[in-house]
Formats: structure tokens, sequence, C-alpha cells
DNA sequence: AGGCTAAATGTGACCGCTAACATGAACAGG
DNA sequence: CCTGTTCATGTTAGCGGTCACATTTAGCCT
């Protein structure tokens, strides 16, 4: 194969020095448009294009960005990562993606290490489990980080949902419909949305005089269904559940089906995430809308904001959505309809 | 900042030649044990980290992979993607993900040519529509390129599932179960998952001596609903239905609950995909198991083995599996129960 | 026409690394 | 003790761009 041509290739054909061809690739101004368009038309013809290696070590700027994933397959980080992608392509950057298992220290090491060597400008992490974000701010140096509904702090980049005002809607919902026994199923404690929502919703009962109940969950929606099967209804009047995400929830409204408890007539549910099938479960469940697009453009725009050096906020946060769907219905009175 | 240390920088501190510095980089055999342990120590103290820019420019190699994934937030592609950024970075390439819009000709060659640019030295494409790969094929000159689940040509690198198996599984299922008036809901005729799964069923009805009935569909959760809320179940003891895909068939499960239909009791229905929800929905959805990570896995190392110089084949085949859920059942004699 | 300024283009060095070749030290055999 | 090999290391050039600066050309005024 004969080899990529260079500028300087390009150069003589063109009857330039290498240099106006470089200032044709730079869109310098004083250029003359004769020249310009013969030199367009040399690399047209040679079928040039510029080395990206080369500019990236003249210039020390390598106009890579990572995104440091944890390794699931769930919609919400594909999909932000997904909208980053393309906000970042659109301001000439590279996406490297990098997926980690963010509960071994090592995977997220070796993750930072592989594009640190890359030379990125810039990271976003979508890895919302507390341990790992430490780690990564120590390794990275002086490359910026945003973190994607992660770790909350006020003097670095981050974008987060507001979950704990999530966890209050959700909650403050249930008690608006009379109920009274509403427990929680969260996700695991290391997350920090976890914990939020939880908090969020541990909040809520007690301004409303209730008592919190939490069971923790994993997220999984195997998970959801088995406390689903499992949970005590019988004994104090159960009327309704706060589940962590959709996932789970769907999950345990297969559960309520199974064991043939009427949803919303003898429990009610509410969900977080409003993934897609969350309108198309049976019932449809009343959950807190994420708009992981807009979550993905934020981060993206925070980061690169912070990239060219333009000033600007550092945080963003987003407040869930409450959907109401049919999931979710007034408590009856006292004992079960 | 201070600048990166360079191997210049590492030499001096080790009292070696800068050469020395990239033979212990390069585990080159022939160098003392004794002088490598004090670069190392060196590059350590330092905090060196070898600038790729630089190495991509001397060896004309980048290690750079490209994914070209349709823009969706489907979790096929996103998983697909997700296996194969690992088994690339196992073997040192770096994956950078590139989202388009395949319908959009001019989004795909911006997506193309973004990609080129960095140099890439081969590329997975998860965009499984027919024309968007030929227009990939001719961009990209000699660099290889490996489809997922997309073009099926023998010359060429593609692993993908055997949609038309898969087709004529589910419909022979149906059949066996004694349905006669089996209608196919498919994707759009321009995915080539599409057009193969249609196939298997078109083929596998006349083969039982039954006539195929499609309606095309789109692959959206509510496509599948809104057809399942227009279709005439009266008219011709209409019994069973072959969906393309796992979402459409949720949204026509949940359109069938609307309208006080029972599955499997009066209609039986099959889908594709086998997604995590489908198992928790109601019921249960009777489904072809696409195993995507086996897909991406075996994408990557065809593409690898290609760009590395290993012979082996060029075509990987997946068969999906059936699972049978509750979402079927054997058709009732001549009109419904 | 002469002289001055601005516009357009050319020249050389350098970014950090590796390949190819050159050199030096250590050691063997005669 | 000298030469031929081998091993370990040093030296130089070049990958394909960009920068800083040098040079040429063009435009304008008097």
């Amino acid at each position: 194969m004969p080899k990529q041509p260079n500028i300087y290739d390009v150069a003589v054909a063109a009857k330039v020095s290498h240099q106006t061809v470089s200032r044709v690739i730079n869109h310098s101004p004083s250029i003359k448009p004769e020249t310009k368009s013969r030199v367009l038309l040399a690399m047209e013809t040679l079928g040039y294009r510029p080395n990206l290696a080369a500019r990236a070590l003249a210039l020390s700027k390598t106009n890579m960005l990572g995104i440091l994933t944890s390794d699931t397959d769930f919609t919400g980080p594909a999909s932000m990562a997904h909208h980053m992608e393309s906000a970042a392509r659109a301001q000439g950057f590279f996406v490297v993606t990098c997926g980690i298992d963010p509960s071994d220290e090592k995977s997220v090491k070796d993750g930072i290490e592989h594009l640190m060597k890359l030379g990125i400008e810039g990271l976003a992490v979508i890895a919302p489990q507390l341990e790992a974000v430490e780690v990564i701010r120590k390794m990275v140096g002086s490359v910026p980080v945003v973190t994607l509904d992660s770790m909350y702090r006020m003097d670095e980049l981050a974008v987060s949902v507001d979950n704990f005002s999530g966890g209050s809607a959700a909650t403050q919902h249930l008690v608006d419909l009379g109920h009274r026994n509403i427990v929680h199923i969260s996700g695991p404690k290391n997350w920090f949305e976890s914990t939020a929502r939880a908090a969020g919703y541990t909040a809520t009962m007690l301004t409303a005089g209730l008592t919190p109940r939490v069971i923790e969950g994993d997220w999984e929606l195997s998970t959801g269904h088995r406390i689903g099967l499992e949970v005590n209804l019988e004994s104090k009047a159960l009327s309704a559940f706060f589940i962590a995400n959709d996932r789970m929830a769907i999950g345990f409204l297969h559960a309520m089906r199974q064991r043939g408890i009427s949803v919303p007539g003898q429990v009610s549910v509410v969900g977080f995430d409003d993934l897609e099938e969350s309108g198309y479960c049976w019932p449809p469940l009343t959950t807190l809308r994420q708009d992981f697009k807009e979550l993905g453009n934020r981060a993206m725009s925070l980061l690169l904001d912070e990239i060219l050096g333009k000033p600007g906020r550092k945080l963003d946060r987003l407040i869930p959505d409450l959907v109401i769907r049919d999931s979710t219905a007034a408590a009856a009175e006292s004992t079960g309809q």
C-alpha cells in the first residue's frame, strides 16, 4: 500500500511550502484565495488527511477525552455516554471510552492509567459509587474531571440529578395519597444515588410523622422480584413502596402479579428512572424521570468549558420529574379494600 | 504546571541514553537488569508516562480502533460496544466510539471521516442497515472493518446472528403449538436483521403450508403498542404473533392487556432479543435470545486477528436460542376458547 | 521612482519517540 | 597479547505536523 501523503507531498503538488499547506489546514486568514484553492485541490487529488498524532505531538494537545463508565449495560450510562460523545465531537474532540468495574480498585486504576497514557484532556466519570471517585481524582493530576450523578462536592465539576428531591417527591406523592406504611427499597449503600434517594425518602417520612423502613437492594431486576415475593404484606397494612430504580420496580410488580396482589388496589408502587418499558408494564409505573440526554449534554458542556478555559459554573443539578401513572392510587381506609 | 517528563529527562536521571530508556519501555531483551531497574526507578520518581502521540508518529501505528454505532440507546449496541472495548483494551488497543444516525448518509460519512482522521487501524460497525455498510466500506480504504449483525457477505469480516434461523425457530414454535394464522410484525425493511427474520418466518410458514402475513414495524415500543391496539383480532381466528424484537413485543403485550385479550389464552406472542425485562413482563415473553456479549467478543477477536495478521476465519455466526416462557401456548381448536 | 508598511509565503528547529546504525566493553580463542 | 564476537549502550535521523522568525511580494503615499 502506498504511504499516506503528508504536508510536504501536498506542498510539492501545489508548488508552495509545507508551511503554506499547514496554514490552509488551520484556516490562517493571511492566505491568498488563489493559493488556498490550489492547495485544497492538491490535498483532494492526493487524498491527503492530516496526521493527528503529529499534530498532537507538536501542539501537546491530543483532543482526546475519556469516559470512564461502570461495567454494566444499563441504559442510563450508555445513554449518557452516547450523548456526551456527540457533544464532544461537535467541538472536535475524540472520545475514548473505558469500561470498568467500579467495585474493583485495580480495574478502576487500570482504566484510568489506560486513558492517561493517551493524554486525555478531560475525563467524564459515570461510576456513581462513592469510593471510585476519590481514587480517580487523585490519579488524574491536573486533568479536569466531571462526574455524572455521582459524588457531589462544591469544588469540582459535577452534574447530578437531585436524588434527594426525587426521593422526597416520590415519598410525598405516596403520603399525599394517604399511605402511612411506606417502605423504601434502596440501591446499594455505596452508591451516591442510592443514599441520596433514601435520604429524601427518610426526611419526608419523618416530616410526615411516619416511620421510615428501608430494605437494601442492588438495582437488579431479579432482586426487585425476589423482594416482592418475600416481603410480608399481612402484618401491618403495608400499602406502598418507593423503589429506588425502575428495574427493581418492574421485578417487584411482577412478583405482585404472581402473588395475586393488586397494584394499585392493595399496594402502590413508585419507581425511579422512567425507563421506556416503565410506561408499558402492568400496571404502568409511576416513577421519577431522569433525563439522561440532558445529563450527558450538560456534563460535556461543563467539561469542555473547563478545558477551553471558559469560566462558567461548575455544578449542575437536574430535578427529576414525577411521572404519575397507574401503579399508585389512594390508600384504602385502615385495612385494604 | 511543570511539563511532563520525556525520555530524555528519564535518561538524565538514570544516567543512560534516551535510547536505553526506550529499550526499557519496549522490553528489549538485551538490557542489563541493573540498568533496567535504575531506569525504572527514574521513571517512577519523575512520574514519567510515555507519550503515545509521539510513539504513534514514529511507528505510524496508532493502536486505535473505531466503533461506529447507530444513534440509539438500545441495549444491544451498547452492550456489544462495551464488550468490544474490554476485549480491545486487553490487547492494548484504544477504542474511540462514534455515534451516528445510519439513515443519514452525511452523518455516517462525517462519523467515518472523524475516525479516519485519528488513524484508526480497525473499525467495528454496529449499524445494521443495508445502506450504511456499503458507504462505509468504500470510505475506509484498507482499514479492516468488522460488521456486527449486519450485512452478510462471504468476503468480509462479519459476526452475525443467524436471524433467518431465529425467525424460523420462532415461527416453527408457533406452528408446533398448532397455530395456523401467525402474523409477523417486522422491523424496518432496510435493516438486515429485519429482512432476515422476516425471511425465516416466511419460509417456515410456506413450508408448513400457511400463508405469511407481515406488518412492518420500526422496533419501537410505542409502535408495538399501537399495532397491538389496532390489529383486528376478530376476523379470522388470528391466534399468534411473531414480533421482530422484544421492545415491540412488550408494547404489544401491553395493548393486549388493555384490550382484555388473554395472552397466551387467546393470542400467543413470541419476541426476539431476550431483554432482561422480557422475563418479567406479563406474561413473561417467549423470545429468541441474542448473546450480545459473545457477539461483541467475537467481532473484536476477528478484527484483531485481521489487524495483527493472524489468519483465522472471517465470518462468524451465532444461533439465537429459543427461550420458552408463558406468552405462548397451544392454539385453541378452530375458534378461540 | 523611492521608500515604507502590510500581506503572503518560505526556512529551520522542535515536539517525544523509535529504527538503524555506530561504538565501546567484555570475553573467548589462538 | 591481539583479534573476532557478542552484549550493552550511545548517536543520528526521521515520523508529520507547528511555531517563531526570515524573506519576498504587493500596495500605497509622496
